[in-house]
DNA sequence: TGTAATGTTGTGAATGATTTTCAATACAAA
DNA sequence: TTTGTATTGAAAATCATTCACAACATTACA
């Protein structure tokens, strides 16, 4: 068994709960895909494969796998929450073009130890961390200065 | 004129619309506000004033507020848009309790630096920031670990 | 083997925050 | 005044997410 699966299996036992086969489906989806998905993206994803499973499954399975800390909320777009797991993938800064929607990761390590150090101030235990910046890429600011030039 | 309300003014302008009686009341009703806020509480708050202002219009002004760069989303909660108006207000880190909902507040300009210096490898021009970690504060760590310790 | 007890699922309906539509209005420029 | 454009409130629409419920699956144990 993959050790996502073990995990995951881990957390249902500790919560009196099972690893079903949907549940299964649904954490292989999370764990094929290595890009930010939404619920209905990893439905669609799902219904490629053999299986069936009903939209309401995925959306109840999502949070038992960010309660397991397999999987992360990553930035909301376009109404929606997205997520993606964590897995060997350490946590990082998401950078939003506000122009194109590209988005760009980074790091985070860089800045646990001022977190860290503000948690202990705090006496907070942190469990997760998001950190989203949002501007304009490389390829947009460009595209940005034409249009203020132009409104002159 | 208050600051913030000549910034509003400038960026409206500047998009070809008015600084009219709903906006300003509006605008003048965050400003009023040193809490986060969803639309709904917005609108609260205006229906005590006399203007009575409809919910379509807070839902159509905040956009404006946030293009302006006079309020930044914050911590989703409860499945709705939170906000904040920025002004003075230098930005800011979240502590968010997942046991008792309590959100503490601290400064984000000591990451400043390291951020920069990502922003400049990756030429993103950042506009904004969000910071947020979720865990457990102080008054909860305690009631989490006996929890622990009668499950055994 | 039957039979509770309990958790799980799919379906379809409900919820509820946010957006949109639309007709009426304000207001500036000509 | 006339014309054009932005703005508004009210009501309806949208649409992601959650819920209700009946049918199943699985286990424990008589």
């Amino acid at each position: 068994m993959e050790e996502y699966a073990v995990i995951f299996n881990q957390y249902l036992n500790h919560k009196g709960l099972k690893l079903t086969k949907p549940r299964r489906c649904i954490l292989d989806t999370v764990f094929s895909m290595h890009t930010h998905f939404n619920a209905e993206e990893l439905y669609d994803k799902i219904r490629g494969k053999t299986s069936s499973i009903s939209l309401a499954t995925v959306y109840r399975t999502i949070p038992l796998l960010l309660d397991a800390g397999l999987v992360q909320r990553a930035l909301r777009s376009e109404g929606r929450e997205r997520y993606e797991h964590i897995f060997g993938h350490p946590k990082h800064i998401h950078w939003l073009c506000r122009n194109c929607g590209d988005l760009m990761e980074t790091d985070l390590n860089t800045l646990y130890p001022i977190l860290e150090k503000q948690a202990q101030d705090l006496k907070f235990k942190p469990e997760s961390i998001e950190l989203n910046v949002k501007g304009l890429c490389w390829k947009c600011i460009p595209i940005e200065n034409e249009k203020q030039s132009d409104e002159k």
